[in-house]
DNA sequence: CTGTTAGCGCATTCAG
DNA sequence: CTGAATGCGCTAACAG
């Protein structure tokens, strides 16, 4: 069932099918309706694929991400394809995991898709490899970075001041009297890097002990590495993450060490998600606005996409959320 | 840059560039190096779009799921993305929401996009609006549902065996002692309603006293419903949930009420998500198998795909997962 | 207001 | 092994 058939039946040309199919204007009342009777008695459903074929666009954008079972990634994700299903788009979404060569992949699958434009959220890396890549993506359609940075023509940032929350959790803990600080993430990413940029600004600035510490994004893995510091000769009082996960997990350790938390020690997670709400005490955290992440990225697209100017690079303040581990 | 373009540079036909675009067999080992080197030089990159005009697909699917921020979908989602990544097939993502309408225009959305396939996954609630949508699809695409099932022709399902699981959960409380059973529900989906049968059913086989509560998926409205609860008539000792969230919930109100769990009362969730894990004492709970849900929908798709033979349905046995709240 | 025509970029016959 | 020709279903001029 294709124009040509609708056509047919409503005793018409193709053209005025495809007018009423794209809004109906130019096109008498009269035969419109008729048109339309047709349409729907057929249950007529367009081809966007050959749509797509003249208009060179296929409405859908492709989202990269890590890994969508990340709930910052998961909610950035979420509120990106509803803004953009308000417009019209669909999404394509790949989870890239960690590996530079899938990453490539994904970006080729889509750009042979023609996708309108390309979303990363989160998930870049300082990799040289991604640059050639994404390089040449950009010069035909616009690329947005979400909690990431290229320094490329046709590429847009939005980010979160990741390295100011940091700062300001320091300096609140800080004038709470904590003097020996532990830092833990879990992420190069360039959010990643201004999160430990912030801590490490504060640390000295306050003239504060300490310590820094890699972990996997996993329980088991940051549990472990809480309880060897705990059983080294660092004596920490405030404890930062770079991810709630992290956070909660040495909230967990603490506690099993008869530690009293905020008594002893002050925790701080990052992001504001779901978990921070299940551990008890409930979890101190910064919202990285996640949600408003999304929208902004997506109004920054539509923009772009409209040919009207838009902000190269657009930052958002977080906010710190205090709870009962500070 | 087009295949008219390639051909030109590499002194051949289209055909051939085709031919060496699709495999290369069928062409001469000295012109298909030439081909191909006119290839990367220009960096060249084939129109699935174009392609898709022909071949009459995308190689994408699409995936209907309510909330990608829900741990549920976005485990599921993640690994049916992943294994249709192998296969070479993209995947659109939807967030209906709880909404018919936004359900039926996404199916549409989907429908005009040609994907290769409709992956729904736990979506589908005893809603007739979608009955006819559904049908129309599909009869030109096969559907899948994860956690649902509709009686239609060129449908599958892949399902986990929660009313069983419920079944055992309270069997396995009742054998520890328990005789008063509360349930406390969040969705009318399919799967949610075979939970609950699972939990009446077994609840009148061994003659417990029992009460059903629904609430939102929400940490404080299960909360609150918990806290009437204690304040009310209904003694309970053993509280099942459909998901891990308003099992936590349950948690942190019945702590803060001095109550001992699993001391008085033992709680259990459903899913196994991470928030399992981040609560104190760690909640004890149903594997519902997300990730092999998702696998073996994609196996059965796989199989539609390629013309062979498929179950129309397949049930897998969930696991129940005892922590400290049992 | 309506119809005719020409592509969009590719896969696919069918000849050679 | 290779090329010429055709069509997928639609939009977009361009005429009328």
């Amino acid at each position: 069932m294709n124009i040509y058939d609708i056509a047919k039946q409503a005793n018409v040309s193709i053209a005025t099918v495809s007018r009423v199919l794209n809004g109906g204007y130019r096109v008498k009342d009269s035969t419109r309706r008729r048109v339309e009777e047709v349409l729907k008695k057929n249950n007529y459903v367009p081809s966007a694929i050959a749509r797509g074929m003249m208009t060179k666009s296929m409405k859908t954008i492709g989202i990269v991400t890590i890994d969508i079972r990340n709930l910052y990634y998961a909610n950035v994700s979420h509120s990106i394809e509803q803004s953009l299903s308000i417009l019209g788009f669909n999404t394509i979404l790949c989870n890239t995991g960690y590996d530079t060569t899938q990453k490539v992949n994904y970006l080729k699958m889509l750009s042979e898709k023609k996708v309108d434009s390309i979303i990363l959220v989160g998930s870049i890396f300082k990799d040289p490899e991604l640059d050639k890549p994404i390089g040449h993506i950009a010069k035909s359609i616009p690329v947005i970075f979400v909690n990431g940075h290229y320094d490329l023509p046709n590429t847009y940032s939005v980010q979160c001041n990741d390295k100011k929350a940091l700062h300001e959790c320091v300096e609140y803990l800080y004038h709470k009297g904590r003097k020996n600080f532990l830092y833990m993430y879990d992420a190069d990413t360039f959010s990643g890097n201004r999160k430990l940029a912030g801590f490490r600004e504060a640390v000295s600035e306050y003239g504060l002990r300490s310590e820094i510490c890699y972990v996997k994004t996993d329980l088991q893995n940051s549990f472990d590495k809480i309880q060897k510091l705990l059983d080294s000769e660092f004596y920490f009082d405030a404890i930062l993450t770079s991810e709630d996960l992290i956070a909660v997990s040495a909230l967990q350790c603490l506690i099993k060490n008869g530690i009293s938390v905020p008594g002893q020690v002050s925790i701080m997670g990052f992001n504001n998600s779901i978990l921070s709400m299940c551990c008890t005490p409930h979890l101190s955290t910064v919202d990285s606005r996640m949600e408003d992440m999304g929208n902004i990225a997506v109004k920054i697209l539509h923009r772009v996409l409209s040919g009207e100017p838009a902000e190269p690079s657009t930052m958002i303040d977080a906010r710190l959320v205090f709870r009962e581990t500070t």
